[in-house]
DNA sequence: CTTGACTCTGGAGCTAACTCCAGGGTTTGA
DNA sequence: TCAAACCCTGGAGTTAGCTCCAGAGTCAAG
């Protein structure tokens, strides 16, 4: 029983990936193929596959692909004397993305109060943008 | 009574962005100083500041300079005969953030469940990367 | 056994978002 | 009053992250 294996171009269709992309990634150190066939083409496995799509949605959400780098880097070595350092990372990790989040919360917010105050009562001038409406959430 | 205006300097130092950057965003029409001084001086005001402090929030959490020059376009006029189609720019906007909010989150969990599996229990090999952690996460 | 779709490498080109001059004027504090 | 610290414009240079060749080999259906 062999594992199942994709060439680039199926990857690319199953990511929304881009061949090249797939290609610039692998320089950058981000995926590796796990295997070449005999001609040479690029043999990537389930692993490689979820890989990707971890590395698209983190940029989605707007992480360099450095900091991916970093993020798919962090491992657990149980026998491993850096093991507090590794919690630390984590840690740091978790706070700057509690940050993000609360930024996008606020931003959503902000988005909603300018939603709800479209064509509706008379404090519709008081809403006007979308400063504004950052402005009287803070206030409150 | 004259209501308080910026330098450009000024403005780089409150916003932790630099004079070239500010600029910068002047020409893209991301902010717009409200005045100039006799000798050419751009001068701006609080609600300049306010926009760059926005500028500045909404890049760090990943949205290119042209979805925020949308997003501070955004603008309710309540005599407006395209106020529906605001509403639905909106609507639309928030349902992004909320996805983004949402991939956050799961990686902000995946974070989590491998920062408190270090140095654990019996299953800390279980959870060694942050794929597998999210790969746990989604399999519950 | 051929033809069209795929793959390879290496390198050039591109867009976004800065960043850094050069070469000049302006403000301000000791 | 004069030097340091600021500001101006216009344009060139840089980095990240792709994107697109050229030129050549490979695979699969008819």
């Amino acid at each position: 029983m062999k594992t199942k294996h994709y060439k680039i171009g199926q990857l690319a269709s199953l990511t929304g990936l881009t061949v090249d992309t797939v290609r610039f990634y692998e320089n950058k150190g981000l995926v590796q193929a796990s295997q070449r066939s005999d001609a040479g083409y690029r043999l990537f496995s389930a692993d490689d596959l979820a890989r990707l799509q971890f590395i698209k949605r983190a940029k989605a959400v707007g992480f360099t692909l450095d900091e991916i780098s970093e993020l798919l880097e962090l491992r657990l070595h149980p026998d491993d004397h850096t093991c507090e350092e590794v919690k630390q990372v984590t840690a740091r990790k978790v706070r700057e993305l509690d940050a993000k989040i609360a930024e996008l919360e606020k931003i959503r917010m902000s988005l909603k109060t300018l939603h709800t105050a479209c064509c509706g009562g008379p404090e519709s001038a008081e809403h006007c943008s979308i400063l504004q409406a950052l402005d009287s959430m803070e206030a409150s």
